[in-house]
DNA sequence: AAGTCGGGGAT
DNA sequence: ATCCCAGACTT
């Protein structure tokens, strides 16, 4: 079976005509911000993303010297926030402590931070041709479902497992070649939803498919239910001024702007705090799903008083006309462009 | 070992 | 409405 996998994957990635990061000339540098901004990430989501952050940080020093703000600003609407303040901090790191020479080994490249297994195997693979597997949803998918392998892959005991099969899998192949074709396989015809079976020239020993069980594989703990949470948004304005404030608690959204803004438990909330009623905020209400939150959030807008600056601080007051270099949530910015 | 972190697109 | 994506980090 491994061999036969072994050999399936190698001759899809001869027949395969997409185009691969190493081979459009990208640097290591560019490789990593790659890796990044797919970790969780569609590539028809993310790609755009790629080139407006390559265009804009085009090597390890312009990313060094530039403000977290203006990191997150270029990131703005992608989520998962703690990738490019890792990204950051990591670029600041390589440029003070690594003369600003990008790591070229797994060992060195996983002790950096927002890199982990997958990252450090995908870099050390696609950019220096180390001897290092790729694990994953693609390659856990195919996997899962070629075998028959029963363990949850969001379990903690699944690397292990999976790691093995992989092992076995790159012992007799190239491992880069097999890193990419499992994950272009995963992507194109071992889909999550839909998979495309009938063409799939695993199928001759795919355990999943000769048991009519694609549709099972691979199996999944149940995530929680989804929570609830609930904001009031106060955005005090005239003219030519607003005022934001950063989020720097850890939890969602952290380093990026909003509004005065306190979460409560439900809508509307007596123990509601804000100069204003809780009827001013019939302004908007907007929802926003997503994966394990649903967000509601009430907006209002208030014209800034002379007391206004004092209470809240004139340091948290800024220029309407550099409004969009301003990281914000996308909820929160949607709802601002909606005001213009 | 379990929880947390975004947003979008397909079904 | 549900799933899940070229995962990593914290508790």
């Amino acid at each position: 079976m491994y061999q036969f996998l072994g050999e399936t994957l190698t001759t899809f990635y001869q027949s395969s005509k997409q185009d691969k990061p190493w081979q459009l000339g990208y640097s290591p540098y560019q490789i990593w911000i790659y890796e990044i901004i797919l970790q969780q990430t569609r590539m028809a989501q993310g790609m755009p993303y790629f080139d407006k952050f390559i265009k804009r940080f085009p090597n390890i020093e312009t990313l060094a010297k530039s403000s977290l703000d203006e990191v997150l600003e270029q990131w703005q609407g992608l989520g998962y926030y703690s990738r490019a303040r890792n990204l950051h901090a990591t670029a600041r790191f390589i440029s003070e402590n690594l003369n600003n020479e990008f790591p070229k080994t797994y060992d060195a490249l996983i002790k950096l931070k927002g890199i982990g297994k997958y990252t450090a195997a995908a870099i050390s693979s696609f950019a220096y041709g180390e001897n290092q597997y790729v694990l994953d949803g693609n390659v856990y998918r195919v996997l899962s479902r070629y075998f028959g392998e029963t363990t949850e892959i969001n379990s903690s005991q699944a690397p292990k497992t999976f790691y093995a099969y992989l092992e076995k899998i790159h012992k007799n192949f190239d491992s880069q070649i097999l890193n990419q074709s499992l994950m272009d396989y995963g992507a194109q015809i071992c889909t999550a939803k839909l998979p495309k079976c009938s063409e799939c020239k695993l199928n001759l020993h795919c355990v999943a498919y000769l048991s009519n069980q694609i549709i099972h594989y691979p199996q999944k703990i149940k995530p929680n239910k989804l929570r609830n949470r609930y904001f009031y948004c106060v955005f005090y304005l005239n003219e030519d001024v607003i005022y934001l404030k950063k989020r720097i608690e850890k939890d969602i959204w952290q380093d990026l702007y909003q509004g005065d803004m306190v979460e409560s438990e439900a809508f509307p909330d007596k123990r509601f705090i804000f100069p204003i009623k809780e009827k001013d905020f019939d302004l908007d209400w907007s929802i926003q799903r997503l994966t394990h939150q649903k967000i509601h959030i009430k907006f209002a807008i208030k014209p800034i008083e002379s007391f206004d600056l004092n209470t809240l601080g004139e340091e948290n007051f800024y220029a309407l006309s550099e409004l969009h270099r301003i990281p914000m949530p996308k909820i929160i910015d949607t709802f601002l462009r909606n005001l213009r």
